[in-house]
DNA sequence: AACTAGCTCAACCGCCTGCTC
DNA sequence: AGAGCAGGCGGTTGAGCTAGT
């Protein structure tokens, strides 16, 4: 039978958005809020598709969007991140406020994708003397960082069961205060957790489909180095700590599973 | 000045998943 | 249970811009 189309393209404008289109975009969901993509484009009178709206708005139109400009910061972050998560851009635009999937997806293509595999030749080169050994640590050999990267689910969480005896044992694990560099989140924890006074940021843990994720592998992990990409250390971190990220004794003994007991309806 | 190659990024496309009926 | 809908995601495209010749 297939799919029926998101819309008829008929009769509807296509590239780029005009400032009159982007005007009664933003006035239309000034007032009636997101969501209703489909209808919203008969009902704001464009002619656009409703997807067409859903993107523009997401990745351009919205208030809280920061454009241009990436610091050395979230370049580090951006690294790490997909590193650790693969193209995932949306889970990590998550974790870079104001920063869109698309947004990161382009300036990864554009900029640090070469750059990332520059390094990683570097390194090889670096390592082949030693590659037997470094064979054992799961490399697969196709020049990209996939061997580390963590398969996340995009799976919507509806209902979660929080178990706040292990969230007040997490609570008492907060991180230095160290781990948080000018405004950028590391990928688990909240901008509270920082201050030590609210319950621990469970976002992170909700995106993953954690059963799929080892810690333990995370962390033992041969990540390429980012210092050799000579934009420093963004989040201070000490060859102890992988990724930058701040881990506490009690978080590692108890793995990211803990906080969220429950399950993913 | 004209042409070309390379780069950037907004926008599109098709697929996937969750929700509703 | 399953079909259809709506929204979300990642990959790809192509227009516009810039630098080099």
């Amino acid at each position: 039978m297939g799919r029926s189309p998101c819309c008829s393209k008929e009769g509807l404008n296509r590239g780029a958005w005009t400032a009159s289109e982007d005007k009664i975009l933003t006035d239309y969901i000034k007032e009636h809020g997101e969501g209703s993509w489909r209808n919203l484009p008969k009902r704001a009178g464009l002619k656009r598709c409703g997807k067409s709206c859903r993107l523009r708005w997401l990745n351009y139109l919205r208030p809280d969007i920061k454009r241009g400009n990436i610091s050395a910061d979230e370049e580090d972050l951006i690294i790490r991140l997909h590193q650790l998560l693969g193209n995932r851009w949306s889970l990590i635009a998550g974790r870079l406020p104001g920063r869109t999937d698309n947004e990161i997806k382009n300036y990864w293509n554009t900029h640090l994708s070469k750059r990332v595999d520059d390094c990683r030749r570097k390194s090889a080169a670096g390592a082949s003397k030693n590659s037997k050994s470094k064979q054992a640590t799961g490399g697969n050999g196709n020049g990209t960082f996939s061997a580390n990267v963590v398969r996340t689910k995009a799976t919507r969480c509806s209902k979660i069961f929080i178990n706040p005896d292990l969230c007040d044992m997490n609570r008492e694990a907060v991180p230095p205060a160290s781990s948080k560099i000018n405004g950028l989140l590391p990928a688990v924890m909240s901008e509270s957790d920082t201050e030590g006074t609210d319950p621990i940021s469970l976002d992170f843990t909700l995106d993953f489909n954690v059963g799929e994720f080892c810690l333990s592998d995370l962390l033992s992990s041969d990540f390429c180095d980012v210092d050799e990409l000579s934009y420093g250390n963004a989040f201070g971190s000490s060859p102890d700590q992988p990724l930058g990220l701040s881990f506490s004794d009690e978080m590692l003994k108890c793995g990211f599973e803990s906080p969220v007991v429950g399950s993913i309806s």
